[in-house]
RNA sequence: GGGGGAGUAGCUCAAUGGUCAGAGCGGCGGGCUUAUAUCCCGCUGGUUCCAGGUUCGAGUCCUGGCUCCCCUACCA
C-alpha cells in the first residue's frame, strides 16, 4: 500500500527527510561505486570564493551543476565529484582586515604577517564548511568534507598550527601537523574539495611560472599602474573594469606664468590637483590654434576651441598662434619650491642644453585635444601611464609624490605625510596665496575605484611583474604565419580556444576579443595573503630567476630552510628562504610580493588532476569535458587563467565544453551582490522556498538572460511543481481506495486505451527529449519538456480519465489506468530526477519503493529513455495533437455561442486532415465527451465547410508587378478571382502563373477555425428540451458535488439530497445525478426543517432550482 | 573616450524587404473541475525611439539624431 499523501504537500520538511535518508542510506556513496569504472565524464568545478556565505545568487550555476552531473551520472558514467574552494586573495585579505578594524597595511605588519595569513586561512575554513552545508542543502552532491572536520582543523589551526593531528582520508587516516594537512586538503589521500591554497596548487603555479621564464615571457615592469591606496596594491588590467563608477572631482584650472613674457601665463585644467605638485611640464597640440586673451589686468593662452568652456567672464583676443609656436616657452612651476621638485629638476636634464638644469617648458604632444579643459595639459610622468610615456620619450625628469599608501612622501613641504585624498583643499589654497589659481569647478566623469574596496584608484610609478601576452599583429589571424603564431602567447591561445565548444556560442568570440585586445598580464600583488611568487631578483647583477617548486628551493636554498620547513608555502615562513643568484652567485630573496589569484584558479586542471604526481591519472580526467560558470567577468578571469596556463605548459585546450550562463538580479534591478546589499541570503530562500522550487526557477530560465529574482517568480515555479505534485497524490488517493498494488512488471501499454498508450507514448518521447537535451548542455529545452509532460499528464490525461480511477466498475480497464498512472508518474521521477532531485525521490521512494529489486532511490536508476522507448507511438501523438486541436475549437465555438460545455449538443461536424486516421474512432469518442456532444460526424470532404483563398506570394512576383502589387493584394483579400483551367488565378485584371500563388482553404464565416493541418470544426447550436433537460440534470449535479466540497464531506461520504423546484423533464435524469454524486436518495420538494446540512441555489434553463443535503450515516457510526 | 549590439503591447521577447506586426506573462471577462493553489477559451492592449530617405511595398535597408546595454579605456 502507498502512503497517504497531501494535496498540499510541505515540501521544504520533505526536501529536509530526504537528506537525512541520503545520508543514512549512503546513497550518494552507492551511486559513486555503482558507476566505478564506467565511462569518464570530467567535471571541472569553477573555484567559489569562500569568503561568506551563499546567496540565492550562487544557487542557479550550482544547480547546473548538479543537474549535469546527475544526469552524467544516471547514464552510468564515472566521475570525479569535487568541488573547489577558491581560497586565497583580496577577497579574503580584506574581511579579516575589517574585522580587525585595521585600516592599512601598517596594521597588518605590526599585528604580524604570519597570524594575519593565519587568520586567512581560518576564514577559509569557516566559509568551506558553510558553503559546503549550503550546498548539501541544495542538493548538490558532490565528494564533501565533513564541515565540522573543516572548523575542527581551523580551531586547531588557530591553537598550535604546529601540532600534529589526524584525519580520515578515503583509503584510511592521515597524520601531519595542523598546517600540513590543511596544505593537503583535497589530495586524493585526504579527499574532499580542493583548496587553491594548498601546498600542490602553489608548488604547480610555481612550475608553471618557471616555464613562462623559461621562455622569457616573465619581465619586471616599471610603470605607472592604477593602485588602490586603502590596499596598498597595484591593480591589473583583469580587475579594472570592475570599478568604473561615476565619480565628482575638482575640475581645477590654474595659471602658469610665462618666465620670458612677463604677464602672460598658461591655463592648464586637471581633475587630479594633487598631481600639480609633480608638474614638469606643459604640452600643447602643435596643430591646435592657441589664442592670448585679456581679462581684466590678466593675459592668459590658451587653445581657441576651449574658450567658451574654459574662461569665466568676458575676455579680449589679443592675438592666436599654432600650438607648435609655444613649445619651448619656459614657466614657473606651481610647487617650485618643493624640495622633491628642485632635487628632480637639479638631475634632470634640460631639453634645451644638457648641462643645464632642467626648467618647466611647454612640449608637444599630438594626444591633447579641445573636448575638455584648457587645450594645454598639465603634464606629470609619476603620476599617469599617458605621461610616462610622454614623459620616456622627451626625456622628462619624474616626480613620484606617493607612498604605497597614498601618503605623500618626504620633500613635499607641508603636503608630506597627507593622504592624498585629503590634499586636494591645501593645493588649492596654496595656489590661491601664490596667485596661480583660476578656477574650480566640480566635474563629473567615469573613474577607476578599486573592485574589492570601492576606493577611487591613483597612478602610481611602480615595479610589477608581468607575463608577456605577444604582439599583436595588424593582419588577420587566418594571415598569420606559424612563426609569428609561435612568437605570440595570445594567439596560440586563441588557437586553443578554437578548438573549444562554447555555449552559447557568442562566448567564442567574447574570449578571443579579450584576448586580442589583453595586455601583458600583471601577476604580482603587494599584499600578504597568497600565493609566493617564487621570483628571486638579485639586486647585486640586476637578474632574476624563478624557482620552479618546492623541492628546488630546498635543493638551492643557502639558508632559511630550517625556518620555512614544516609550513606551507606562504608569507612570512617562505621569505626567510635565500637562494644563490644564478648569475653571480650573491644570496637572493624572494621578491616580497604575492600572486595574482587567477593563478590559483587557472592551474587547477593541473593540480587537481594530478598532472605532477599521477601523470596516468591526469590523462585519463585531462581535458575537462565540461565546465559551467557564470560569463560575464569569467572571460578574463577564470577562463583565461586556465586557457594560458594550458597553453604555456600543454598547448591544449583545459576543456572540452563550455556553458555559460548570465547574472541573478536582485529586486532593484542590478547584480545580485553582496556588496551591493541586494542579496537575498540562500537559506532564508531555501526553507522559503525550497531548493527544488529554487532548481526549477533556474533550469528553466534562459541561460542567456539575467534573471531577476523574486518571490513572485518563485511562487510560478511552485505552482508548476504542485500541478505534478496533485497528479501523484490523486493517483496514491485512489490506489489507497481501491487498494492498487504495482506489480513490478505491468506498464499497461499492451492493453490501455487510446489514452493510456498515449501517455505512455508521450513519456517515452519526453524521456528522449530531456536526455538529449541534457547530454546537449540545455537544461532549459529538458525542463521545458517536463513541463510539457506534466502538463498533458494534468490537463489531458488525468481530466480525461478521472472516472476510470474513481468509479469503475470494470476491474480490469480500472487497474489497467493504476498501472498507466503508475508508470508515467515513475517515468517523470526518473527523467525529471536531475533537476527536482527531491520531489522526484520522493515520487519514486512511495510509488517504486513497493517494486521488488527496484533501487531504493531514484537517483541509483539508470537513465530511462531506452526502456521506456518501445511505448513510443508517434503516429498516435500526431492524432492525439489533432484531437486535442479540435477540441479546443470546439470550446471556442461554443463561447462564441454562449453555450457551456455542460450543456449537451446534439452534434458536431469534424473535418481532419488527410492522415490523422490513426485510431480515429477512439478519438472521436473522446472528443464526443469531452465536447459534450451526443455525435460526431466526420466529414471526409471540407469543401461545405471553406472557401478557397488565393494567396499570391509577393516575393515571387513583387519586382514583376510592381506598383500592380496593391490592387492585386486587394483584390486577393475580397476573394475577387478568376480560377483558370491550368491552374492559373487572374486578379485585379493579372493573370499570375500557378506557382506564383498558393491556394488556401480557410473556414467560411460563421464556422470555424481550423488555420492549419486542415482541421474544420462546426457545432450545432439548436437546443431541444430534451437537450435543455439533461443540461439542467448535469447543472444540478454540478451544484450537488460544489456543495459536497463547501460541506467538507469525504470523498467516499454518501448523502440524501433535497431538489425544490425541478422541472419533470430534467428529473428524468435524477438516477444519473444520484449515482455521480453519491447519493442514496435525491427528494423532489424542500429539506425537512433542520435535516440539511448545507443547501444553495442553482440557476438552471428554467428557473432557480434549491438544493439541500446532509451526510448518511453509515451503520454502528455515532449519531 | 573607442568598438559592438539593441530600441516593437504594461513586462519578456518574435517577425528570409511582402501588404491586418505576433507569442507568452499581466489585466479584464467567461468556462471546466469533489486531484489542482491548476487548467481552458475569449477580449484587451502598438506613433515598431525620433526625423528624413530608397522602394510598388520598410519593424526590417540607408542617413542623421536620441536612449539603453555589452565590451574596452587613467586623455589633462
Amino acid at each position: 500500500m502507498f502512503r497517504p499523501v497531501s494535496a498540499k504537500p510541505d515540501l521544504v520538511a520533505q526536501e529536509h527527510e530526504i537528506l537525512a535518508e541520503w545520508r543514512a542510506r549512503r546513497t550518494f556513496e552507492r551511486l559513486r561505486a555503482q558507476n566505478a569504472g564506467g565511462p569518464k565524464w570530467s567535471f571541472l568545478d569553477g573555484p567559489i570564493t569562500a569568503n561568506s556565505p551563499m546567496g540565492v545568487h550562487h544557487a542557479w550555476g550550482r544547480a547546473y551543476k548538479d543537474v549535469f552531473q546527475r544526469f552524467h551520472a544516471m547514464l552510468g558514467e564515472d566521475q570525479r565529484w569535487q568541488n573547489g574552494f577558491d581560497c586565497q586573495g583580496l577577497w579574503v585579505e580584506v574581511n579579516v582586515e575589517r574585522d580587525l578594524g585595521f585600516t592599512n597595511k601598517r596594521d597588518i605588519e605590526d599585528y604580524g604577517i604570519a597570524e594575519f595569513v593565519s587568520l586567512c586561512k581560518q576564514r577559509v575554513l569557516t566559509y568551506a564548511a558553510r558553503q559546503t552545508e549550503q550546498s548539501v542543502r541544495l542538493g548538490m552532491w558532490m565528494d564533501w568534507n565533513d564541515p565540522d572536520e573543516l572548523r575542527r582543523l581551523r580551531d586547531l589551526l588557530a591553537a598550535d598550527p604546529s601540532r600534529p593531528t589526524t584525519i580520515e582520508g578515503p583509503d584510511g587516516p592521515v597524520t601531519d601537523s595542523v598546517e600540513m594537512l590543511v596544505g593537503r586538503l583535497g589530495m586524493p589521500d585526504v579527499g574532499g574539495s580542493y583548496f587553491t591554497f594548498s601546498n600542490e596548487n602553489n608548488d604547480l603555479i610555481w612550475g608553471f611560472l618557471k616555464e613562462c621564464h623559461r621562455r622569457g615571457w616573465l619581465y619586471k615592469g616599471h610603470d605607472t599602474m592604477p593602485w588602490c591606496a586603502r590596499c596598498g596594491t597595484g591593480i591589473s588590467q583583469m580587475e579594472m573594469n570592475e570599478g568604473y563608477a561615476d565619480r565628482e572631482d575638482p575640475g581645477l584650472t590654474i595659471r602658469l606664468p610665462l618666465v620670458d613674457r612677463p604677464g602672460e601665463d598658461l591655463l592648464v585644467w586637471t581633475t587630479t590637483p594633487w598631481t600639480l605638485t609633480s608638474n614638469v611640464a606643459a604640452a600643447v597640440g602643435p596643430a591646435l590654434r592657441y589664442v592670448k586673451v585679456r581679462q581684466g589686468d590678466a593675459i592668459h593662452w590658451l587653445a581657441k576651441g576651449t574658450l567658451k568652456q574654459a574662461l569665466t567672464g568676458t575676455f579680449e583676443v589679443l592675438e592666436e598662434r599654432p600650438g607648435s609656436e609655444l613649445v619651448g616657452w619656459r614657466y614657473a612651476g606651481p610647487f617650485d619650491d618643493l624640495p622633491a621638485v628642485r632635487k628632480a629638476f637639479a638631475t634632470g636634464a634640460s631639453p634645451i642644453a644638457a648641462d643645464a638644469p632642467y626648467e618647466h617648458r611647454v612640449v608637444a604632444w599630438d594626444e591633447v585635444g579641445e573636448e575638455e579643459g584648457t587645450g594645454i595639459v598639465h603634464v606629470a610622468p609619476g603620476c599617469g601611464a599617458e605621461d610616462f610615456a610622454l614623459g620616456k620619450a622627451l626625456g622628462l625628469p619624474m616626480i613620484a609624490p606617493l607612498d604605497e599608501s597614498g601618503i605623500v612622501v618626504d620633500g613635499f613641504g607641508s603636503l608630506t605625510g597627507r593622504d592624498v585624498r585629503d590634499v586636494t583643499d591645501p593645493i588649492v589654497e596654496h595656489l590661491k596665496h601664490e596667485d596661480r589659481f583660476y578656477r574650480l569647478e566640480p566635474y563629473l566623469h567615469r573613474y577607476p575605484h578599486c573592485w574589492r574596496c570601492q576606493t577611487p584608484l591613483v597612478f602610481r610609478l611602480v615595479d610589477e611583474w608581468y607575463i608577456s601576452m605577444g604582439p599583436v599583429y595588424d593582419k588577420p589571424r587566418a594571415e598569420l604565419t606559424r612563426a609569428e603564431v609561435d612568437a605570440s602567447l595570445r594567439y596560440q591561445i586563441m588557437e586553443v580556444v578554437d578548438r573549444i565548444r562554447w555555449i552559447p556560442s557568442f562566448g567564442y568570440d567574447r574570449e578571443l576579443d579579450w584576448l586580442l585586445n589583453m595586455h601583458d598580464w600583471m601577476i604580482s600583488k603587494k599584499r600578504y595573503w597568497g600565493l609566493a611568487l617564487p621570483i628571486y631578483d638579485c639586486h647585486a647583477c640586476g637578474t632574476f630567476d624563478v624557482v620552479g617548486g618546492r623541492d628546488e628551493l630546498r635543493e638551492r636554498a643557502v639558508a632559511g630552510w630550517d625556518a620555512f620547513e614544516g609550513h606551507t608555502p606562504h608569507r612570512p615562513y617562505i621569505d626567510a628562504v635565500t637562494v644563490a643568484c644564478p648569475s653571480c652567485g650573491a644570496p637572493v630573496e624572494r621578491i616580497k610580493d604575492v600572486g595574482n589569484p587567477w593563478l590559483d584558479a587557472g592551474i587547477v586542471p593541473f593540480s587537481t588532476l594530478h598532472f605532477r604526481e599521477d601523470p596516468g591519472y591526469w590523462q585519463e580526467w585531462f581535458p575537462a569535458d565540461f565546465i559551467t560558470e557564470s560569463f560575464p567577468g569569467q572571460f578574463r578571469n577564470w577562463f583565461y587563467s586556465m586557457l594560458a596556463m594550458s597553453t604555456v605548459l600543454r598547448r591544449e585546450p583545459p576543456f572540452v565544453t563550455i556553458f555559460g550562463y548570465a547574472l541573478v538580479f536582485g529586486g532593484d534591478g542590478r547584480p545580485m551582490h553582496k556588496s551591493s546589499g541586494n542579496a537575498v541570503d540562500f537559506d532564508e530562500a531555501a526553507e522559503r522556498m525550497g531548493v527544488d522550487v529554487m532548481r526549477w526557477m533556474y533550469t528553466t530560465a534562459r541561460p542567456e538572460e539575467n534573471i531577476r529574482f523574486g518571490w513572485h517568480a518563485a511562487d510560478d515555479a511552485r505552482r508548476e511543481l504542485l500541478v505534478l505534485w496533485n497528479v501523484y497524490a490523486f493517483f496514491v488517493t485512489y490506489a489507497r481506495l481501491n487498494g492498487w498494488q504495482a506489480t513490478g512488471s505491468s506498464d499497461g501499454s499492451s492493453a490501455g486505451t487510446v489514452l493510456d498508450r498515449w501517455i505512455l507514448s508521450r513519456a517515452a518521447a519526453t524521456a528522449a527529449v530531456v536526455g538529449d537535451r541534457l547530454a546537449d548542455v540545455d537544461a532549459a529545452a529538458a525542463a521545458k519538456a517536463i513541463s510539457t509532460f506534466i502538463d498533458d499528464l494534468s490537463t489531458w490525461y488525468l481530466r480525461l480519465s478521472r472516472k476510470r480511477f474513481s468509479r469503475n466498475d470494470d476491474a480490469a480497464d480500472r487497474s489497467t489506468a493504476f498501472a498507466t498512472l503508475h508508470g508515467a508518474l515513475l517515468a517523470l521521477a526518473r527523467f525529471a530526477a536531475p533537476i527536482l532531485p527531491f520531489l522526484t525521490e520522493a515520487i519514486y521512494g512511495n510509488l517504486g519503493g513497493a517494486i521488488a529489486g527496484a533501487p531504493d532511490s531514484v537517483h541509483l536508476t539508470r537513465w530511462p529513455a531506452d526502456e521506456l522507448a518501445p511505448a513510443r507511438d508517434e503516429p498516435l501523438e500526431r492524432a492525439m495533437a489533432t484531437a486535442r486541436a479540435a477540441v479546443e475549437l470546439a470550446r471556442t465555438l461554443r463561447g462564441s455561442a454562449g453555450i457551456r460545455t455542460r450543456q449537451p449538443l446534439a452534434r458536431m461536424w469534424l473535418a481532419v486532415p488527410g492522415g490523422a486516421e490513426t485510431e480515429l474512432d477512439a478519438l472521436v469518442a473522446l472528443i464526443r465527451d469531452e465536447i459534450n456532444v451526443r455525435a460526431v460526424e466526420l466529414i471526409g470532404d471540407e469543401s461545405e465547410l471553406v472557401e478557397r483563398r488565393v494567396k499570391p506570394l509577393l516575393p515571387k512576383i513583387g519586382r514583376k508587378h510592381g506598383s500592380a502589387i496593391p490592387a492585386i493584394m486587394a483584390a486577393a483579400r475580397e476573394n475577387a478571382v478568376e480560377y483558370g483551367a491550368d491552374g492559373s488565378v487572374t486578379l485585379a485584371g493579372v493573370t499570375l502563373a500557378p506557382d506564383e500563388v498558393e491556394i488556401l482553404a480557410s473556414p467560411r464565416a460563421g464556422t470555424a477555425v481550423a488555420h492549419h493541418d486542415g482541421l474544420v470544426v462546426v457545432i450545432d447550436t439548436e437546443l431541444t428540451d430534451d437537450l435543455r433537460a439533461e443540461g439542467d440534470a448535469r447543472e444540478l449535479q454540478r451544484a450537488i458535488q460544489d456543495l459536497r466540497k463547501d460541506a467538507g464531506l469525504a470523498l467516499d461520504d454518501r448523502i440524501e439530497v433535497w431538489v425544490d423546484g425541478l422541472a419533470d423533464d430534467a428529473a428524468a435524469h435524477l438516477d444519473d445525478v444520484a449515482e455521480e454524486t453519491l447519493a442514496d436518495t435525491i427528494h423532489r420538494g424542500p429539506a425537512p426543517a433542520g435535516s440539511a446540512e448545507a443547501s444553495s441555489e442553482v440557476a438552471l434553463s428554467r428557473g432557480s432550482v434549491t438544493i439541500a443535503l446532509c451526510r448518511v450515516r453509515r451503520a454502528g457510526e455515532a449519531a
